[in-house]
DNA sequence: ACCCAGGCGACGA
DNA sequence: TCGTCGCATGGG
């Protein structure tokens, strides 16, 4: 089905490549795809919106959702603008949506991602799709399940390279897929909570924690504090994060995250 | 060769 | 509770 959503705020190039998602490619100047909740996606980026074509039926509010075009992200700009530091990482990020994945393979994305590499998290990403996902349509490979992970042994995920990790995306596959960990559950507890149930899981602290729950349930205040955002604390923050973040702490660590990481 | 990467768990003080 | 260290792997 094809969907043509309207947001003049979005920047779906920025939006795809800024270290929240691991799976969107390139494939033209606006143009980008991925497998995303079982089915082939390709999204084109608009003057004003954007147009979204799957090849199964997700539904126009599952894109709306997924992209989080109701948020006033302008509006949130111009509320962190009040803080400079912030100001500036709003000029660097401006575009950013905070989307709304799916909460299992954010959780094991962001597990593979610790003491990694961008470039290789996806890697071991692809490889692990590659190898235990469904094949779905324009040779992609959905997200492998909990169940199907769960019903793996350590040694099986070796062709990953995943080194460590492949233990802790072991037990997580377990525990989400016998409910020892209830993504229900976490879905409707405040993010203190989410956090400490999440953390049930070996190879799960805060910062893989934060950020699950920020970018796979979409719970805005949770603030995942990588390398990166320990400096930018430590040099603009030492006393504690500034009032307009409030509520918001998590979009506001991603602009920072960007500005950071400072590819402009 | 070397340092580091969207950290975490184990351990000792 | 806090600092420190090892961990697998490979990109730059």
């Amino acid at each position: 089905m094809k969907y043509h959503i309207e947001n003049n705020e979005i920047n779906l190039a920025i939006t795809l490549d800024c270290g929240q998602c691991f799976r969107w490619e390139q494939t033209g100047e606006n143009a980008f795809s991925a497998a995303v909740a079982g089915c082939a996606v390709t999204a084109l980026q608009l003057d004003g919106g954007f147009e979204i074509t799957d090849s199964a039926d997700l539904g126009e509010r599952f894109w709306r959702k997924y992209f989080d075009t109701e948020l006033d992200y302008d509006g949130l700009i111009t509320r962190f603008s009040a803080d400079d530091t912030l100001k500036n990482a709003c000029t660097a990020a401006r575009g950013i949506h905070i989307l709304k994945q799916e909460p299992f393979e954010t959780l094991i994305s962001f597990i593979i991602s610790q003491n990694n590499n961008i470039p290789r998290i996806k890697g071991i990403i692809g490889r692990l799709c590659e190898a235990f996902g469904e094949k779905v349509a324009g040779g992609l490979y959905a997200f492998p399940s909990a169940d199907t992970l769960a019903g793996l042994s350590e040694a099986e995920l070796a062709p990953l390279r995943a080194g460590f990790r492949a233990r802790y995306i072991i037990d997580a596959a377990r525990k989400i897929s016998d409910k020892t960990v209830d993504f229900e559950q976490i879905n409707s507890l405040p993010t203190e909570l989410a956090r400490e149930e999440l953390k049930k899981i070996v190879g799960v602290g805060d910062k893989v924690a934060d950020c699950t729950l920020l970018f796979g349930f979409h719970k805005l205040n949770a603030f995942p504090k990588d390398v990166w955002i320990k400096r930018v604390v430590a040099e603009y923050y030492p006393g504690g994060l500034p009032e307009c973040m409030r509520g918001f702490e998590g979009v506001a660590q991603q602009y920072l995250f960007e500005y950071a990481r400072g590819r402009g």
